[in-house]
DNA sequence: CTGTTAGCGCGTTCAT
DNA sequence: ATGAACGCGCTAACAG
């Protein structure tokens, strides 16, 4: 155990021949005219002590935690990525990060980490919009705690002011566009978790896609959920019923691999017979074979801009590259949503290569 | 901003016509006697005001921070799913888990991270043997702070008490006993960071696999990092001289992967030319085609026992499922390290196939 | 320029 | 069984 007794203020202010106020004064560095005699005298009594601020007693006497709250549905890909470039970008604003897993979301551990991240008194939180149930989410926002959520669709006004989003719609719309001047000859999206809201914008823009570029091609959303991989592919070549190629965009990478192996177990060519289009560029969208066509998700602008826009609200003064940030995107006109653009990486499987059989 | 003034236990008081010091007590559930009919009063009077206990106020006054610190070298794959259980773990115990990611082992960040979680009096820290510069540590324990590693090796005993490993050098004995058992002609460790400690550990024990088992057998220990990925295929095919199969024991299932891509497009068929073992088993090693064979990490176990140590070493009292586990988990003979055993996942890149041509 | 003092919200004796 | 009072370590006026 932790016997030893860390120095405090008052050490300090004993050791430097100073009042508590001088020290506080000195190691906050407030505009407060010092001597320079004495901020000498502080810091060398700091370090000879070994002094290390109290964060519990700091902030409980500011009233304010300086502490942030993230919950996210699992540490994984995308998502973890995502926690550490927030906390990266808050720490610049002196604010620490709280991350809670919502455990694959389950309300009922979201509740509780809602729960612990509100006695912790975080100036505000950050959610995944898929994550949360709406009812948790209810009373935060009436207890003013500010709230932005990231990739969430369909939150009523009362509750969510903002929401940033990466924009699948648009993705989904430009990979439908690419199947198209691949010449493919039937063009389908292969989704899951029906019903979420990030597979709603996939299968919105894919539908606009179709009805834009292609609207004469046999198309078709399926849910590789309920058919399960296998009847995903079957049912897309039946549908093709074998025109080549056959252009499939996937909810993401995992279900884009999966697909792959299948092709390549049933031997059918990628990109010659099948193309493929993911979503997340994971890093075995690159390392597979063939590597797979995918969507850069910019993980720190989305970061820098729930950081900025939180920190405005909360009411700190942002620095030149956050205001900035926050001048080129600006929500949508509703003010309610800010969409963020996705840029496609082409690989192989979407490459131009003549059938050779 | 949050303008809306919580609720303290002052109110509460008020509200129940108690004094504060019989709701801390009916908040703590103390085991003082007390009169049912106060405890409802002080309940009622809670859920009628939405209080909630702030958690610095009772921290700062129970001089304990009741949080812990970890610090990782990224939050992807492996250490975001252990991130992930270590928090849930801890948090069972009444204990709250701050992570920090060393942004890939940058000593300066990493000195900053240890910085915060000091200035926060963590009750303990948990941090990744890989990600931890010696010097940071140094005095930290020095302080008396708790600390447990994970997967470090080489750590001074003044430093490291315990470090609690998962037991790569048997993980890769077994993969060298497997390529044998295979009928591989030549074996290949394909590692990465040269010196670091997870690397070491794989050489050493690939090494004892050799010795033991196959010895005459043509092997080699490569480096991935120097050689690049072709590089390293090259180097192991002019190895074995055409004798097939060829197995190839990689420092991850992301090295492995690369590997596969670079064997696809080469026409060279796994498992029969070239047999695969990868380590994490990542997803993709079984959404790959073939589906590489990979060792499991017991994160959840590893976890658990991390948690089930810190929490002993801070002076909590365990539960029984927590005691079981470190009963069974004992450290090895110096007492300073905790091995956990994988368990290899076998798959198509070692199957035993005849070459067909 | 520096020191005094009153909180911040809660835990914890010690009387009652 | 309940309450008054002090302390945790620090910030923020306000005096001086």
């Amino acid at each position: 155990m932790n016997n030893y007794k860390q120095p405090t203020i008052i050490d300090v202010a004993q050791e430097a021949g100073v009042s508590i106020a001088t020290v506080s004064n000195v190691i906050n560095r407030r505009k407060v005219p010092m001597a320079p005699e004495t901020i000498r005298k502080v810091e060398e009594a700091v370090g000879r002590l070994g002094y290390r601020r109290n964060v519990m007693a700091t902030n409980l006497s500011r009233r304010r935690s300086y502490e942030l709250g993230l919950i996210i549905p699992h540490f994984g890909g995308y998502y973890g990525r995502f926690a550490e470039m927030l906390e990266q970008k808050v720490h610049r604003f002196g604010y620490h990060l709280s991350i809670f897993s919502a455990g694959g979301m389950n309300p009922e551990i979201e509740r509780r980490h809602l729960e612990s991240l509100l006695q912790r008194r975080v100036d505000g939180l950050v959610c995944h919009g898929l994550a949360m149930s709406m009812e948790s989410t209810q009373h935060i926002v009436g207890e003013g705690t500010p709230l932005v959520i990231f990739n969430g669709w369909g939150w009523p006004e009362e509750i969510v002011k903002l929401a940033i989003n990466l924009d699948f719609a648009k993705a989904s719309y430009e990979a439908v566009r690419q199947f198209q001047a691949n010449g493919c000859k039937a063009i389908i999206y292969a989704g899951r978790r029906k019903g979420l809201g990030a597979n709603e914008q996939r299968i919105q823009g894919f539908r606009a896609g179709i009805r834009d570029f292609t609207a004469d091609t046999p198309h078709a959303v399926l849910d590789a959920g309920e058919l399960g991989i296998e009847g995903t592919l079957d049912e897309a070549l039946r549908l093709s019923g074998g025109q080549k190629p056959l252009g499939i965009y996937t909810f993401n990478d995992a279900l884009a691999l999966e697909l792959l192996a299948l092709c390549h177990a049933r031997q059918i060519r990628v990109p010659e017979e099948i193309q493929l289009i993911g979503m997340d560029n994971e890093f075995y969208a690159n390392a597979s074979f063939p590597s797979i066509t995918s969507f850069d998700m910019p993980v720190e602008l989305q970061a820098s801009l729930v950081a900025a826009f939180l920190m405005k609200q909360i009411g700190e003064t942002l620095d030149e590259e956050s205001e900035r940030l926050l001048d080129t995107h600006r929500p949508r006109a509703d003010g309610r949503e800010l969409l963020i653009d996705m840029q496609m990486v082409a690989r192989q499987s979407t490459a131009q290569k003549t059938v050779t059989s």
